[in-house]
This record gives structure tokens, sequence and C-alpha cells, in this order.
DNA sequence: TCTTGTGAAGGCGTTCACAGCC
DNA sequence: GGCTGTGAACGCCTTCACAAGA
């Protein structure tokens, strides 16, 4: 049970005046770009506004800019660079393009000062620090991830509100109870915070990192989170990523039971004990066991 | 044939050489929905063609309607829906409607029904057994995670390529040696693994899962990785997320920076000392806290 | 010659608004 | 009267293809 926290217990304390406001939806496009605001004050080169598409791929990118740094590379193509993203070329170069020139057309781009422009594009000239709110086994998990802290975050403290786990050490770090929140955030400069408590906590947390002045937060919780304006919600939601990937597993299976009844058809009479045959046939029988599409071919 | 990981040391051994098949990407648009099959075979309601961002929602409409099924609502509309879902009612309708029509115009839908068919349409019908690769902080976190059950996702096993880990138990479970794999794979009928290895094991760890009969995959690892056509997968890169909400708390800090500006001409020598304010006025305190903004200034 | 940067075209997804049906 | 289902408009993103430029 270690797992679960008092379901509502002490994570209710939340409520800190004013019930939130509507939905944020941030995931899908937290970028409402200030609505008209694009042309706004003394603004420079590249017009401030990059695409939230564009935004999402340039972690990617600077990763693999940093393994290219590693290895020595000075200059990459837009093809190269592409590759190494996973993304396509023309995207990749109309991407960059968002961030102003830094290519040399019949060269490449150069990855140093490439690095050093994205990183500031995101804003990792500095380190952000970051709390954890919900010290559960995935909240303990994200504490000793490494990994943050080479890409810019720094996670500062960890908070929960079970007694029984406030106090433990986690990654170095001492649990502090929810009534220390405020305190940190102001100390340390918090603007972002992760949520990784279970699904009825995550309101009442979520309330608290907003009232103690967060304005980013990622959130694991398996729920809809009301945020005021102004403050930026992403969600992951683990199941829900497994549910996806069932879907598309289920159609394969449905086009193999199709196509394998088409055989039948073509050639009846074989017993489908699907004994070395891919055992794929999965849908032909009545669900039996899943999804084993044989497909992977090459 | 790519079948053969080379017995690799713990996970680190990478392979940076052979720059195996495509790239997917697959976690953009996995649906390459048959590209012109649209209206293959004898199709039946709902050409089978759901878009894939509303396969993405569907867990969510799906765990929206569960928690009014205990809470015993026997319909709700569109509005109810979706504000429960976090996502506009003209969205969610259309959403819906490319499931054929489960709701009752001038009503709105029976929540069961809704349920039975969306589970359906997801594959959920079954359980669908997943393996974890890679049994570190986060995949121990995992496969510890209640919450995959509740949603039919069962993790079947657990596997790792440090002998350390092998044998060890984790959430009931005894982590296996990858060697096992192919064998659990085909005896459980497993279509789903789950990446947790860190970044360079993760390709080599894919190539098993693959090898063995996996064609969805979920990864964690910030790598991109190639898989053959067939396969899907889908990355959750959590540093990335961060760096994301990274950005737009630059943008917010770099905007608070100008108005300050401004009202420091307008208004000059005040001390922004930001008292008893409620501690909400996150985006009120010029700076201050908020990730030490204004020097990041463009 | 080679690769970037980008206008233009094309797709996809969201939103609107209302016809259709309860 | 009320709410769903959907055609149509709209906007964002991707992809194409090529002019610009080292």
């Amino acid at each position: 049970m270690s797992t679960e926290h008092p379901a509502e217990g002490p994570w209710a304390d939340d409520a800190p005046g004013a019930p939130a406001a509507q939905v944020d939806g941030a995931v899908d496009r937290p970028g409402r770009r200030a609505p008209s605001a694009a042309g706004r004050g003394p603004e420079r080169l590249a017009a401030r506004g990059i695409p939230e598409a564009t935004v999402a791929r340039l972690p990617v990118y600077l990763r693999a800019l940093t393994a290219l740094v590693e290895r020595g590379v000075p200059s990459v193509s837009s093809e190269e660079l592409a590759v190494a993203a996973g993304v396509g070329s023309a995207k990749l170069r109309k991407d960059l393009s968002h961030l102003g020139s830094y290519g040399v057309r019949g060269v490449g781009y150069e990855v140093s000062p490439l690095v050093a422009h994205i990183s500031r594009e995101l804003g990792l000239t500095q380190e952000w620090r970051v709390v954890i709110v919900g010290i559960g086994n995935l909240g303990r998990a994200l504490a000793s991830h490494g990994g943050f802290a080479e890409r810019g975050m720094c996670v500062t403290a960890l908070f929960d509100n079970d007694p029984a786990v406030v106090g433990r050490e986690v990654a170095g770090l001492t649990v502090l109870p929810m009534t220390e929140l405020a305190a940190v955030v102001r100390r340390d400069g918090v603007s972002i915070g992760v949520l990784a408590t279970p699904g009825p906590g995550a309101q009442p947390a979520c309330d608290h990192l907003v009232a103690a002045g967060v304005t980013g937060v990622l959130t694991f919780a398996p729920a809809v989170l009301q945020v005021p304006e102004g403050v930026d919600v992403r969600k992951v939601d683990l199941a829900s990523e497994l549910q996806i990937l069932a879907f598309h597993e289920q159609r394969k299976s449905a086009g193999e039971a199709v196509r394998a009844a088409s055989l039948a058809v073509a050639a009846p009479a074989a017993p489908a004990d699907a004994a070395a045959v891919p055992a794929g046939a999965v849908a032909a029988a009545p669900g039996r066991r899943a999804a084993r599409p044989v497909g992977v071919t090459r």
C-alpha cells in the first residue's frame, strides 16, 4: 500500500482561495501566443513567435547537437541533423529558420553556435529549479532521475502531504511537508513544478503550487487540472500512452485477421492451429492472446 | 535478421555504428493510416479511419466516463463530458462522431454504452500484457505503478541486462535477463513493451523487443529509435517536457521584464519587495522569483 | 556545386454554426 | 426546446520545390 498516499487525507488541504479558473488544455497548445501581441514591443529579429510544434522539437535538436559536440563534430547539414533528431530535413530547416539564420548555405550549420542559440532560446542559459510534489513511486524515480541535471533542470525540493513520507530522504533531499512549499518556491525562485500525486490529489496539489507562485506544471496524474490563466500545464498520462499503443496493436491484429481470413479462403482446410505460423492470427482467434503481428519483418 | 543484438554489456554498449533502418517519428503521427487503403475491404460502419488526434483523446474520454459510471451518472451531454475531459464540446462531439453515433439528439450520451464502445475501439476488451525493459529507478516505478491494471494494461514481466538487477524482485515480479525476453513475449502474447533504459541502451533493447515480436513500444529513453515498419513507437521524454515548460517560463519572464521596465520608467524607485501580496500574485512580481528571468532577456 | 531559407501547396485538426432529430 | 452530428471555414503544421547564396 505504500504506493497510494492516503487518498484524500492531507492532499485536501488545498484551496487557498479562488476556485481556480478554466481548464487549460495547455498540453495541446500551451501557446496561446499573445493572440495579437505578435508585433508588440520593440521586437528584434525573428518576430517573437515560434510555433509551438517547433518549440516542442527544440529539446530534441538540442540533444542531438549536444551528442555531436561530444563527438567533436564542428558542423552538420540539415539532412544529417535531421536524421540524428529523427525528423525530416525540411521540417528541421523550417524549424531552425524560426530562430533566425544560423546556417550557411552550401555548407550547413555550425554545431556550437547552434547549440548556444537553441539553449538561449529555450532559456537554458540558467538552471531551472524544479520541485516535485507527491513522492510515491513515480516521484521518487523522478527525484532520482539523472538526466534532468545534465539538461538544465535541477530538482530542488520534494514535497508530500503524507506524514509517513515527509522527513524521509530521497535522492539526497529530505521530503518536506506541503506547508513548506511556498517558502521554498520563493526562496529558490522555483517556477516549475512536477506533480506526481495520485489522480485525486492532483488538483489540490496543483492549486498549492500555483498559489506558491509556480507557473509551469508537468503532471503525471490522470486528472484534468484547472489552472488560472498564465499557468502552463503539460500532462503525461502513462496509462493513456499504453492505451493508444493498444489501439494500434489491435488494428494491426485486425488487419492480420482479415489477411489471414483471405488466405483461409484462398487455401482453406488449413487448420488454424497456428503452429509455427505467425501466431499473429490473433484477431482470428476471438481475442485470445492479444497481438502478435508478425509484421515486424525486415 | 536485425534480430541479433550483440551481447551488449550492461546497457552501455550502445553501438553508434550501424545506421539501422528509418527513423520513425511515430510519436507525432504514428498513424500512417493506410495511405489510400481508406475504403479498402468490406468495411463496416464508420470507415476504419479514426484521426490520430482523436485516438489520443479517447483514453481521456474513457477515464472521464469511468468516473461518471462510478458516480452512477446514466447520461451526459457533450458539454458536460467535454468539461470533465478538459476539451471543447465541439471537439468532443466530432471525436465521438468518428466512432459512430452513440448519442441521442436532444438528450446526450448514455454513459455505459459509450464506455463499452470506446473500450472496444481502444481494444480494451482484453487485457494487454506489457513487459518493461530496463529496471532502474523509472522502470521500478512503472512496475509498481498502480493504475495500469485498472486501465487494461497488465505488466507481465521485467527485464534488465544488468546481472546486479536480474533476479531481484520488484512489484512482485522477478527481474529476468534479456535472454528470456523472446520466450516470455511468445508465451504471454505480449505485443507492447516499455523501454526505461538509459539513452545509450535504448536502441539495442528496442531491437531486442522487436526481434521478440513486440510491435508497440513506449520509450522513456532520450534517444531516437530506429524500428522497422509496422512497429509503433511512442516517446516520452521527461527532460524535454521540462525544457518546453522552461521555454514558456522564460517567455513569461521576458514579458515581465519588459513590463517591469515600462513600469520602472513610469514609476521608478519602486522597490519590488512584493510583500504580503497574494502569494498567487505570481505574474505580478517583476522578475523576483520566477527563475531569474530578466537576465536571460533575449 | 551544394545546402540553406522560404514561398506556396497540401493536409490535418479545430472551430463554427446550423440542420436534423429527439 | 435541446442537443447531437456534421458540412464548411479557418488556421496551424508539414511538405514540396526552388531561388538565393556561400
